[in-house]
DNA sequence: TATGAATGAGAATTCATTCAT
DNA sequence: GATGAATGAATTCTCATTCAT
């Protein structure tokens, strides 16, 4: 393996679980959620295959047995991860913005401090496990994105080709992808430490081209 | 453009006209080529950790251990796979186009019809093995990219940061990699079968709000 | 002596009488003993390149992946044999026997009626596995051995050369470990099949002729 | 594999058999000399199965293929090597020295300044490559060697079994090997780098210990 | 519910050997 | 006779998963 953990490859000794001080012991919904949250990080930095369950569960705190357990395997635990985030996301963006708040809120979401969830959860939409089912949701989540932020743009004069629009918030959605992955796997700078003050400004010039308000 | 660089077809050993079957035998160029394709492939298409060396071999038509002999190790393979695309990338883009001609290019690039080997070697530069000189091209590579990408550009009155330019030629490529990414791990329609003139417009007008020429 | 150290037989788990088949299973500890003592065994035998982690499993019933569990590599399995097997030879001459019974209890681990562990113990110190750690051990333990040797030799009227006695000290090791090769690797009668009898009397003359008593 | 050679592992590019400047070439015997050479001393030195073909073909500055040309396998060159070391160890001890002076020529054999053949064609006797055929030239050859040098001892009074002589003389070779091997795998002083001056004194006292002349 | 022992499938790599030139 | 390309059979090690407690 060659996950670029930070502990030095140290020889899993057996015996090392977890037991993280007998807290939150006997907890099932604690522990599917400790396990979900450590699987999120792991598979948006890694991807899938880079990821292996046990990593998880060491994050996690707890025995690896549990994910079995819990997803019943670890293509289970990638699509509860993967359906969780789709509903935080669509969470995220129900509110339906007016379309000048959009690149506010995508700079927003990029680089909230606290290394927030959504950053993983975007990229979690570009990660494969092999798993058909998971990747329908895949597909699905990104339809319905793409469609919600076109229906934002304005219908610009002699428009015809209704596609048009969905394409460009493909193209805007595409942008955030790559700017969320070069971010997570590169140090790039300054795109990679750039704060939401950088970031606004070329976020709100590359949409406006894009998707012309109404 | 659509420099498709294929490779001038190993010199067929004589009395091997060319029909189906295992031909091409006993030539060792020729052999290394054939891995480095098939392994451009399936690195950018399955990432690292997500491809297996027989994969490979399979792909190549050669025997596995081959890979050790020529490569040393799948690290090694994949290192050669990421310098020779980084070679391919200089060259593709050495000509220093003149601004205006920068999204037709990329455009074209990302869209050459016969399935081109430009975006295999984009998105390789996404794919960590989690070796140290590995990531090390990478990174470089990505650099002098934005860099000569920023250098395009045109100062704006009163410009003050000279890194804005760098960070919004990031974005730039940002989106070039999101667009990329996409086409290659979804079936989001229309953007996964746009084909150049379709991206053509869009691109324009992404570069232009960000790059504006001098 | 003869100290066989039966490594007391493992904690059966409750409700495994003593039958054949797969008993001690969920056993740790007994696990590990079962490995290294097989692992001494054929490491001995058939040296460290000439054993196959899969022979050594084998040989213990026990699943292959266990050696890596518990020792990590098949390096450092041979590695815990070795230190294990000094431990124990240390504790076996530890008595610091007074001289004239050396030959005795030489003869005596030689010959051990059941296949004892001596001679196992003591062909592992000439295995080598290419490993700088486990190399560093066997020549400390030989040093220590020759040096606790060479100090129950009297010293002779006119002796200036200390080093004389190491010498002849470590050419008795070597004797002894010669007797052992020879006896674990050929058919060679009537050494092969000598008994304590047998081997007392030479060995006393030998000792006595290379290190007289004070 | 672990095998101490002193190059830093490096990784065995292809194309570098060996064309030791284009001398001695289409010399069938040289060669096959050459591969002997090679193999006896890797072989004595780090066991059968710790020796690759690759290893001995580079030593001797030939291709791999060769070994198999000239010596069918792996195990038909060890065997070869095997008979040729025992021809010459017969010709080597057929003088039929008179008793008093095995313990010089021994020790000179030891200790022969030149890195001589003599420790390497011994050291071989003791390693096994599994194969049937060559576990009996081995047998044999210890056998033949044993019943010469019993055959040097003087008859004692009141001997009635002639065994005895047999074994004697057995563990004196048993010493003889016990000094080659761990002189060969260890670094332990002062043994490791006794001269002949060194090892005489001893081997004649104990070579009279158990063999007194007649 | 949680733990850690155990397992089998599969991954990368090495090696002796054969083939074509 | 000699070379190096190619191959298939191991070999070590990793990993997801299941079992017994």
């Amino acid at each position: 393996m060659t996950t670029q953990t930070p502990e030095p490859t140290a020889p899993r000794p057996p015996g090392s679980g977890g037991g993280a001080g007998d807290a939150r012991r006997r907890d099932a919904a604690g522990t599917r959620r400790l396990l979900l949250d450590a699987a999120r990080h792991r598979f948006a930095r890694d991807g899938y295959s880079g990821t292996t369950v046990r990593d998880i569960a060491d994050d996690a705190g707890v025995n690896v047995a549990l994910i079995n357990r819990y997803f019943t395997s670890k293509e289970g635990l990638f699509a509860a991860c993967l359906t969780g985030s789709v509903n935080d996301l669509e969470r995220a963006v129900a509110a339906d913005l007016p379309l000048d708040q959009v690149p506010l809120s995508i700079a927003g979401q990029l680089t909230s401090p606290d290394a927030g969830e959504f950053p993983h959860r975007l990229l979690l939409l570009l990660r494969s496990s092999g798993d058909e089912r998971a990747d329908e949701i895949r597909l699905q989540t990104l339809r319905s994105f793409s469609e919600r932020l076109a229906a934002t743009a304005g219908r610009q004069p002699g428009d015809t080709d209704g596609d048009r629009h969905l394409l460009h918030a493909q193209i805007v959605l595409a942008a955030s992808f790559g700017i969320v992955m070069l971010r997570a796997s590169t140090a790039l700078e300054p795109l990679a430490s750039a704060g939401e003050q950088d970031l606004l400004p070329p976020l709100r010039d590359l949409i406006s081209a894009l998707l012309p308000p109404k």
